[in-house]
DNA sequence: TTATTATATACGTATACAAGTATATAAAGG
DNA sequence: CCTTTATATACTTGTATACGTATATAATAA
């Protein structure tokens, strides 16, 4: 049960949530969910190992850039999803960060243009 | 999102967990909760507290009982009780709440009938 | 009324965790 | 090589919270 609760708590997190939800839309490297977000670096990497290190999210090294995306292996995550992608609709947050993820070209990450796109 | 990531906080302790699964076989007071979990009363009342502050369990009195149930409004417990009762299929503490369940004859509690039924 | 049972809550403690700051590691480019 | 950019992590601090113990409240029974 342990691992049921754990994944829980990972979600009672905000700025987790927030991740989960903008990954819902595309996988991120971290700056930029940094620009998506609106939050520090560190703030960003650890709540991404939080995830990781839970088997909610999965991650790729592309020369400097680590991309993560949602872990489709996670059962427990699917059906969580469809709450979250439903608060999504709703939530000022939630859609301030789904008009972020639609204008990279204010992001204040340096990323240009995307490798893998 | 602050009442999500709240009610995600509430699913992240296993005492609630359990008390989730077991109403969802039945509405139960506090002290068959007890038997059926093993805990003490204070433990199990204010995981219900908490539980009901957060809109996710229903409360009615009998007489000196007060009774437990799940909140059928909410619509976000509804999505999370299929995952819970899912992992109740197999997670072994959930397994031997849900065999505590069927053996009131057995609880330390001393309600011999219950009122309601 | 007094005793008993059921439930809630206050109080103290130990622990978990989120966040900021600083730093370490790693890749790329000069 | 050195510099820059991206990412991870160590360290500290404040806050939240779960638990046990004790006690308060409420209903029932004697």
């Amino acid at each position: 049960m342990e691992r049921l609760t754990n994944t829980f708590k990972a979600l009672s997190d905000p700025t987790r949530l927030r991740i989960l939800a903008a990954l819902a839309h595309q996988d991120l490297c971290v700056c930029e969910l940094e620009s998506v977000l609106s939050e520090s670096q560190p703030k960003i990497s650890k709540h991404l190992t939080k995830l990781y290190d839970l088997g909610l999210v999965n991650r790729a090294r592309d020369g400097q850039f680590i991309y993560y995306r949602l872990e489709t292996k996670s059962e427990v995550l699917k059906s969580v999803m469809n709450v979250i992608s439903l608060h999504a609709l709703t939530d000022d947050q939630l859609k301030a960060d789904a008009l972020n993820l639609m204008h990279p070209e204010q992001w204040a990450c340096n990323l240009k243009e995307r490798p893998s796109r």
